[in-house]
DNA sequence: TAAATCACCCAAAACGTTTTGGAAAACGGA
DNA sequence: TCCGTTTTCCAAAACGTTTTGGGTGATTTA
């Protein structure tokens, strides 16, 4: 059996109440007193029982995130990287990570929440995918649930939260299509009920209009955030009369499925079309050619999250209960030759 | 405040024993009185506090994974689909799935297993990406405690795990290569420490030894696993006098990298030179040309682990205790051409 | 009809902590 | 010397379950 604070009481001559104040720091045990007891503990190799902590103080150290799984067969480099920003900052803050999956806003969805809202399973909660009326953020502000929340929803609530400033993003990228001679610029994003569609189409929504560009519709296109489906909307953008000269996509995933589809019909994209996408993950860096994008540093923002939530959950003033974060825009091949012979 | 089992006892004037029995299901409570159990409970909302069931039972209903990340920026595909795995089909065997994260190999790698295990944090462990000697194999079952692997290791210890058969498979695509004409084939793995890479490059020493191919070490490099790691062995490789006509990789992220090298040097892959790799990442269908590859169902791997690994805790018998799977060859472009030029 | 069995229920203990509300001893000041 | 403080410690309660070991009538068996 593992050894408890009894253990080490009994070793010690002493009462458990001693031990358990002694190990938290408390100022009414001596100094003398508390060197042995720390020092017998970590001989004995005394670790608190978990359990019996949650349960004494109602509070489980613990904080979830439940992954947005699509496919059966789900794999977004994003998420590896996000779950490792969470992994090390919890760690850093003291917190388990308790992690499931389901697919959003589905009734499974609902039932993993519900589940661990009840049975008090977490102390706090790490949101993303926000859609833009989110039951979740309803859900877990009227339970009295910490959470904190990866984008902003349009949820009447007021949470912390960290956000990429997609919409500025997006204009900055416009402004160099556009200032590079690019007018038929077409959008591939994706269902608009997700709050970084609306964020981000709307920077592509102003920017046309700032420059005075026409908005057409069938410019528009909506994906799915998959390669799959950036491939199929590029398909329809490319088999157009009149082609779009430039492509911005929602994310990098989608971007390369615009990329290959481009390829395979013959277009050099850089030159025929300029493509871009959102995200910066590695892939895009080793594309064919390397793709343009706005890169977001996510394990940095994942970390971030768990910081405020952790503070949130211990009452501690939050600085700001809205951190927003800027893209950075990176140029690469991808817009790159149609930049230097428009601009030439 | 959360509903407890005292609430649905007191609003049924039962005890809480008879309401924890009748929910449990066990047979010494009338038919009758467990249906107006069930029924209040669930009206009432109650869902049993999971501390306090753990602290009784003495076990946590938890299985834990510990993300191997490498680099601070850690991104890698197969992790994503691993954890959405774990979590799925923990779910289905009513765990908890608890995720830290540790470089592997290091001490705060260490620190992490020893905290869990002494402090009982989880059931059960999931481990992979092993080590050819592995300590956490060594520890964890000295501690008792339950664990599977994904891979296996040469530590004098019986565990159950699952296996994907990398000798086979690269058997299989040398056998392949060979069949082709190619007879300068190099190799980029990875540190002779990592499992992966005994059971792989086993598979290249023995085809080229059946195939009476002369082995030459300066073929042979060893990298990281990672895009950049495969780019710089493909770097020396490509810049030899004498080519390797076809460069097998460890794992598909090195044989992109590979790919990416091949590229800038002025080789057509596929066509100059063979590149295949192995893992069948999503990317490896969308890189330029498409990637020949060895799939492995990381997904179902994942599940598979942990209906393992909950038998094992539950004491439950084995059918097999060692699961072996056969990767599935996919041939793509990155061989093609040359094949079909060699072929014709 | 008395004894044995059965069906159904419950009080109390236990799990390993933290926290509450003192108590005893040592100390200081008059 | 006495009394109030301070220092240092502790017994017991509490957290919400599950499990142990009965107990109480009703029903069956002999």
């Amino acid at each position: 059996m593992a050894v408890t604070i009894k253990d080490v009481a009994r070793r010690l001559n002493l009462s458990i109440t001693t031990v358990s104040r002694a190990l938290d720091g408390y100022d009414d045990v001596a100094e003398e007193t508390r060197r042995k007891v720390i020092q017998t503990a970590r001989e004995m190799g005394y670790v608190p029982n978990r359990a019996a902590r949650q349960l004494r103080k109602q509070r489980t150290e613990t904080i979830g995130y439940i992954l947005p799984t699509s496919a059966p067969r789900f794999s977004d480099p994003f998420f590896s990287e996000f779950i490792s920003g969470l992994g090390d900052e919890a760690a850093v803050q003291g917190y388990d990570l308790l992690i499931s999956s389901a697919p959003p806003g589905e009734d499974a969805e609902r039932l993993v929440y519900k589940r661990w809202v009840h049975g008090r399973r977490v102390d706090g909660y790490v949101l993303n995918r926000m859609r833009l009326r989110d039951w979740r953020v309803q859900f877990l502000s009227q339970m009295n649930a910490p959470f904190v929340a990866l984008e902003r929803t349009l949820d009447p609530v007021d949470y912390p939260s960290v956000e990429v400033d997609g919409q500025a993003g997006i204009r900055d990228l416009m402004d160099f299509l556009i200032g590079k001679g690019h007018q038929r610029i077409a959008y591939i994003g994706t269902s608009p009920d997700m709050a970084i569609q609306a964020d981000r189409y709307a920077g592509y929504r102003q920017s046309m209009q700032d420059a005075g560009l026409a908005f057409e519709q069938e410019l528009v296109i909506e994906a799915d955030l998959t390669r799959r489906g950036g491939y199929r909307a590029a398909q329809k953008l490319l088999s157009m009369q009149d082609l779009p000269t430039a492509i911005v996509c929602i994310n990098d995933l989608t971007a390369i499925g615009a990329l290959q589809c481009a390829h395979e019909l013959g277009l050099k994209t850089g030159k025929d079309v300029a493509i871009a996408g959102f995200d910066g993950i590695e892939e895009a860096e080793n594309s064919l050619p390397p793709l343009t994008t706005l890169t977001q540093p996510v394990y940095e923002i994942a970390r971030e999250l768990v910081k405020i939530l952790s503070a949130v959950i211990n009452g501690t003033p939050l600085a700001r209960r809205r951190i927003q974060i800027q893209p950075e825009l990176i140029l690469r091949a991808s817009t790159g030759a149609v930049v230097s012979r428009l601009g030439s």
